[in-house]
RNA sequence: GCGGGAGUAGCUCAUUUGGUAGAGCGAUAGCCUUCCAAGCUAUAGGUGGCCAGUUCGAGCCUGGUCUCCCGCUCCA
């Protein structure tokens, strides 16, 4: 029962964003794109909003943290260097009768060790260990090649079966790249493959030296990033919560090493202090440390949203050590070293990264705002409406200027007060159908304040301001409007 | 990738055994001029996800394909 409440609030989500122009499927009129989607009008202002607001929380709100936009175009030795060459794709293959999938370097080394126990236990298992470590030599060569046909002639020779189905009956041996690549190179002969990079990270540490030098940066400092980030995701599930093109929120902070575990914590909860500062509960969300670390990291951890589908990764901090800038240095074999005046040393500065999915944070604030509410109305009977309670400076519009009627001069009225507000926030105007209307709709996009110019405007300059979660209603003077707005903004 | 469910107007859905599609809400224009949706009039909007097959005839039956949701698997 609780799951079938889980798929509707999910669903009602997915409807609502496309209903009022927040999300659309990619290329929806030729039937979307799996795991890939559009932002519309507000969506887009929203996510906007919200990258802002991450922007500035980082850079102009620490000294000591800059920013940079790199290009998701790098040289193809980063993503050697960073491993994601080896780690982000590896020769699968399948059992068909058992469905199971295996790595294949993985089932191969099993049917090895297996060898091996039989020799150990065999009378004379020289010739088992042989047998065993000619497996793994042959792999290792035709692994080498990229040669699949070997290796599944490999599998089949040895007959090497599925341990739970039991059968050798097995698939071609496939590649899963979880990058994407293209070609540089406009003649296909003289292409180079590039990829896209699958985090906006190594755009950061491979200009590390760059920005320390020209912004005369000191350590302890950061470098921040927002970008779009690419994975060829084997399954992309959950409407915009796993999606192939995805944008991220990184910052990596460059710290002495040893110093580390202390500036983990610290960004550890400055981090949780900026999910709370929007106003969403503590309760939903939790930190999740990694136990099994990632080969970059010597402390990781998630902090997690519980979504409509549960508690779920939207931003992770990790202790990523020199690993990153120490790769570089070697394949690069350019130094990548920060000179500490203190101590008059040379070292590669350790890293803490905070990396949030822009994506995801659209989602929680959404989630998290989604409400369909019953109202009590004076005379006994219940109304309804959908709201969304998003975060006031966050909203992608902050005022709706609603003029009572369309006669009457109530649109100059309405329209003067536009043109005052709409440099500073931004303003939406309508003079369309009855006023309870407008502001239902204003309440399905999360307009957090509207304000309504009657024929009393015309004799005293006051007007009624509407808040959008009470929607209690008061009368202020037309001239205070604008800084009331910027005061619930700033 | 495997298994299950689904796809009809912008949204939510209907169309009793096959006879070429309707409603509510929403939208647009106008009326009304009213401080919390659902007053009146008119209008627009669908080759029923797409392709094929069976049939005199397919939204409905069959196959394929695409997309979405759920579970498993995989992955940050």
């Amino acid at each position: 029962m609780s799951k079938t409440v889980t798929d509707n609030t999910l669903q009602a989500i997915i409807s609502h964003a496309k209903e009022y122009g927040f999300v659309f499927p990619s290329s929806e009129i030729y039937d979307g794109l799996s795991a890939v989607y559009d932002y519309g009008p507000y969506g887009a202002q929203l996510k906007k909003n919200i990258r802002d607001d991450w922007w500035k929380s980082m850079t102009q709100m620490n000294e000591n943290i800059v920013g940079i936009d790199a290009a998701i175009f790098m040289h193809p030795t980063t993503w050697k260097a960073s491993g994601h060459v080896d780690s982000f794709s590896d020769p699968l293959i399948d059992n068909k009768d058992s469905k199971k999938r295996y790595r294949v370097d993985h089932l191969i080394e099993a049917h090895a060790d297996k060898l091996m126990e039989e020799a150990a236990k065999a009378s004379d298992g020289a010739a088992l260990r042989d047998r065993a470590a000619q497996l793994l030599a042959d792999m290792e060569v035709l692994l080498a090649n990229d040669d699949f046909a070997g290796l599944g002639t490999l599998i089949q020779t040895n007959k090497i079966q599925c341990s739970v189905s039991g059968t050798s009956n097995w698939t071609e041996i496939r590649q899963f790249n979880l990058m994407f690549s293209t070609e540089l190179g406009s003649v296909a002969e003289d292409a180079n493959t590039i990829y896209l990079r699958p985090e906006t990270a190594q755009g950061i540490f491979v200009n590390f030296l760059n920005v320390q030098k020209t912004a005369r940066m000191k350590i302890p400092f950061g470098i921040a990033q927002t970008g779009k980030a690419f994975r060829n995701e084997i399954v992309a599930r959950q409407f915009i919560f796993r999606m192939r093109e995805f944008e991220q929120m990184e910052m990596q902070f460059f710290v002495k090493p040893g110093t580390q575990k202390e500036w983990y914590e610290h960004w550890k909860n400055e981090r949780m202090n900026w999910h709370l500062s929007l106003g969403i509960p503590a309760n939903k969300y939790r930190f999740h440390d990694h136990i099994k670390l990632a080969h970059y990291a010597d402390a990781a951890l998630d902090i997690e949203y519980e979504f409509p589908f549960g508690f779920k990764e939207v931003e992770g901090i990790h202790s990523r050590t020199d690993y990153d800038l120490t790769r570089h240095q070697e394949f690069s074999k350019k130094k990548l070293q920060y000179f500490d005046t203190e101590i008059n040393q040379h070292y590669v500065p350790y890293v803490i990264e905070t990396s949030i999915g822009l994506d995801r944070m659209f989602l929680l604030l959404l989630s998290n705002a989604y409400e369909e509410e019953t109202i009590q109305k004076e005379d006994g009977t219940t109304d309804s409406r959908v709201v969304l309670h998003l975060p006031t400076k966050l909203a992608p519009l902050k005022l709706a200027v609603l003029p009572l009627t369309k006669k009457d001069g109530l649109p100059e009225l309405a329209k003067a007060l536009m043109d005052e507000c709409k440099p500073s926030f931004h303003c939406f105007y309508e003079e369309k159908d009855a006023i309870g209307k407008r502001y239902r709709r204003q309440d399905a996009i999360g307009t957090p304040f509207c304000v309504t110019i009657d024929h009393q405007t015309k004799e005293d300059n006051t007007v009624t301001i509407r808040y959008r979660d009470s929607m209690q209603q008061e009368r202020i003077p037309m001239s205070e409007v604008k800084a009331l707005v910027q005061k619930h903004i700033s």
